[in-house]
RNA sequence: GUGGGUGUAGCUCAGCAGGUUAGAGCACUUGGUUGUGGCCCAAGAGGUCGGGGGUUCGAGUCCCCUCACUCACCCCA
């Protein structure tokens, strides 16, 4: 219980009975994207802290007291990334990658870092999968990746995910709606809690995700940017959710849909879950399409959503089972002579890709079959002096604790065939 | 940063109003079968009772402090 060393507070170790786990949703992910035309591109955890700040917003909480920053001798700062999209879209601009048209859909999977206070669902070192589509103006473009998202979640049979939409508006229409809804709260003010007020005044959009019920049935009355979008994002909206009807994919209205970083117009989204708590946020994303010219890019519209991984293993092994271990062959060796003639063995079945493992000291043939069930070994091959002898070993199928004899040089194609 | 809950073996937990060498189940090791796993039986190993201080003849048990884990607020993946 003492242990001299632990594990950083909010920095999990995913253990080997888990990791399957991960390997599917990750797999998953890179799969479903491919299919739809994705390319992988990794950057780095490190990145000048500006950048951050610039695309995230000086006054997020990521960025006033969740980032992970300091500086080596004299250079740095240095932030260790809290999320994923201001690297891709900075990797986008430096390598001019608006010149490749094969680099327009980008996905990206790792760690990010926020120093927050731990919970369920909520770590500091915590991983997304991430996808960016850049160079598309359209709602086409929002609708394909929604598509795409909601297709991976299907095909990792999540079992509790519903999407919520929204727009944000563009700089056309959202001061105008801010200014609206500011005139609204300042008149209801005084039936505010006491951080609505103060969310009035810093940030009006935040207001919509109090919990409190006498301050949502005073925002019952509020203006909606549904109300007062300018025609293009109307448009564009009405495009987006016209896309996710012909895909099928059911959506909730949710007008006090706020993302929590500065650089999202238009499109906002998120995918929440009953089933995690607090934490309930899948996922989410959205378009952004003044962040690249921001960072000092062409102007590029973009859209792209994260996933938290740890949430989406939370969900997937309430109704999956943690697997167990699987070995096609054991070696079960006795004495020095044995041991030379299965290694060789074992290298012969291995280049025939068929996994196996020999012992690496000296047991009882007893505790090497025990190990061997332990490992959920398919086949046990037993080989002894006396076996060595006569050129034969004895193959054990461990199902049904089946044996018979097999000429040493016959294993490799006798197991082939059985697998 | 602010609250609540919990800290006894690798895991899940007992430990009766403070009283002698701290327990169980599972897991682990070995044996019961001169060389045959799972089931069963037996034995063994494994604990500074999170840490520090205090009260007491005596503290896993009571008090204080601290740390860790956890849930929630905030915010978000």
């Amino acid at each position: 219980m003492a242990d001299k060393y632990r594990s950083i507070r909010g920095m999990a170790d995913i253990l080997p009975g888990e990791a399957k786990l991960w390997q599917r949703v990750e797999a998953a992910a890179r799969r479903v994207f491919e299919l739809y035309g994705f390319r992988e591109i990794r950057v780095p955890l490190l990145e000048p802290t500006e950048l951050f700040a610039r695309s995230i917003g000086e006054t997020t909480d990521i960025v006033e007291k969740e980032m992970y920053t300091f500086s080596v001798g004299t250079s740095g700062p240095y932030t260790l990334r809290p999320e994923a999209t201001a690297g891709v879209v900075r990797s986008y601009i430096q390598h001019r990658l608006h010149l490749d048209p094969a680099a327009r859909k980008l996905y990206t999977l790792g760690p990010m870092f926020r120093h927050e206070r731990p919970q369920k669902g909520r770590y500091r070192q915590f991983h997304q999968v991430n996808a960016e589509m850049f160079g598309y103006p359209g709602p086409r473009a929002d609708g394909e990746l929604i598509v795409m998202l909601m297709s991976l979640l299907g095909e990792l049979e999540v079992p509790d995910a519903r999407l919520h939409l929204n727009t944000l508006g563009c700089p056309e229409c959202r001061p105008d709606f801010k200014e609206e809804l500011a005139r609204f709260l300042k008149a209801r003010a005084k039936e505010l809690c006491k951080d609505c007020r103060r969310r009035a005044k810093s940030n009006p959009l935040r207001v919509f995700d109090c919990k409190k019920e006498t301050c949502q049935a005073i925002l019952k009355g509020a203006p909606t940017v549904l109300d007062m979008m300018c025609p293009g994002c109307r448009d564009h909206f009405e495009g987006v959710k016209s896309i996710l009807e012909k895909a099928g994919i059911g959506y909730r209205l949710d007008p006090y849909l706020v993302r929590g970083l500065d650089y999202y117009t238009r499109t906002a989204f998120e995918v929440k879950t009953d089933m995690l708590g607090a934490q309930d946020a899948l996922g989410g994303g959205g378009r952004y399409d003044l962040l690249v010219k921001e960072l000092g890019g062409p102007s590029t519209p973009a859209v792209g959503f994260a996933l938290g991984v740890e949430r989406l293993i939370l969900l997937l092994k309430k109704a999956v089972k943690e697997e167990a271990p699987g070995l096609s062959v054991y070696l079960a060796l006795l004495g020095d002579d044995a041991w030379d003639a299965g290694f060789e063995l074992a290298r012969g079945l291995r280049r025939e890709g068929i996994d196996c493992e020999v012992p690496l000291d000296a047991r009882s043939l007893k505790s090497q079959l025990r190990y061997a069930d332990k490992l959920g070994a398919r086949y046990v091959f037993i080989l002894g002096e006396e076996e060595l002898s006569r050129g034969a070993g004895t193959l054990k199928e461990m199902a049904t604790g089946l044996q018979e004899d097999v000429r040493v040089e016959d294993l490799v194609d006798f197991i082939k065939k059985r697998l």
